[in-house]
DNA sequence: GATTTTCCATAGTGATCGATACGAAACCTG
DNA sequence: CAGGTTTCGTATCGATCACTATGGAAAATC
């Protein structure tokens, strides 16, 4: 997604701009946004501060290119199993299997930089904290779309509230996240959303593809 | 359980220290620990700093005292429905309609404040983190018990795994308690609370009361 | 009323915050 | 090689952080 060409020559970086990024995000990841001071980013990516800035402009555009990049290479589950050809059911399992994973994962912080990021803030981070929320708000319209669909085609009982259950799930996610911070095990958020997945209306199986 | 006889004479208090308290747990709760500056604090308590440090130690002896305020104050519903003479289910869902409520009330911030308090922290607030985790899981334990108690009492099958189904129920809130920060209104949690209850096993009704 | 004790207000502590000025070094284009 | 451009390393910048030294004012104790 970033430009494969710059404009012109001059001194090559003398680092891997990737790399670095990866390193910030692991860091906000782990502390959030406002905790996470330019001392402990500048170690952890190896760079001084004029590399950091020269690169990604300020503290708050890092963190914005951390939340992309972890979007992009943390979080394809989400996209995947609501676009999966699978019934609604299963796309839904799917969903909150695959968080037990991604929020759990070896040599990762625990729980979604999406909720970890930022959920008190500052007044000067509000509008870190709103981007954030609006990525979390992403996630919950992107399951109502999904739910729709499944009730469009069947999968679910036409009485259901497509917003409402879409927040239920998304609450879950969020929970589970939390939980994983607290120290819980891939298997016991398995566990929780194999719980989660019993509230889903059984009714009106659909009898297509 | 404040000492309410102080060991000696001199000048008296020219502020109400519960009053003061009050107004920085709100701002705790808010902004979370670390992203509430003495600054801001000074202002919302109508205090100067050698005020605060007389009366409450310094800063992390202050966010413990909140705590302690809120847990009294504001999330008596959790341990009033825990230990309500209803029914488990009963019980279980008025700790989730609390939860709505106490999450979403005016005046107040959106959500919790064990869960708002220090999601994430900097090394250096890592006991703060610590201290709302053993909240967190201290709320857990207490829906455990319950759940152990009514499986005993036969309010819910034998086969239910009590640990995990609480670490459900305890997820739930924590996720409400972001979908409320996220600007989800008290229909909306109730509503959320009533979808996430339909995941309780339904046999094993109990015959006594 | 003198002493003691506590609190009040002003001002400022060292440390750390995010962010930069500066000049030398390294690359591309001529 | 010269000119232009970008990044490099070093050494900070002012602002804010949590916190406190100091001295006088106010009330209880003697």
């Amino acid at each position: 997604m970033e430009n494969p060409e710059k404009p012109r020559g001059g001194r090559p970086r003398a680092f891997d701009p990737d790399a670095a990024l990866d390193a910030a995000m692991h860091l906000f990841w782990e502390h959030g946004y406002e905790a996470t001071s330019l001392a402990m980013l500048r170690e952890a990516m190896g760079l001084t501060p004029p590399q950091i800035y020269n690169a990604f402009t300020d503290k708050e555009t890092l963190f914005r290119k951390a939340l992309t990049r972890y979007h992009e290479t943390e979080i394809g589950f989400a996209l995947e199993a609501l676009s999966a050809p699978v019934s609604t059911p299963e796309a839904i399992r799917r969903l909150l299997m695959g968080a037990a994973e991604a929020y759990t994962r070896l040599g990762k912080p625990g729980g979604c930089l999406f909720v970890s990021g930022a959920l008190a803030a500052s007044p000067q981070a509000q509008a870190i904290a709103d981007e954030l929320r609006t990525y979390r708000k992403a996630n919950e319209a992107a399951i109502a779309q999904r739910l729709a669909k499944g009730r469009a085609v069947g999968d679910l009982p036409e009485t259901l509230c497509v917003e409402g259950f879409a927040k239920y799930l998304a609450g879950v996610m969020n929970g589970m996240s939390i939980q994983a911070r607290d120290g819980a095990s891939v298997d016991e958020l398995r566990a929780l959303a194999q719980t989660a997945l019993a509230a889903l209306p059984a009714e009106g199986q659909n009898q297509g593809a």
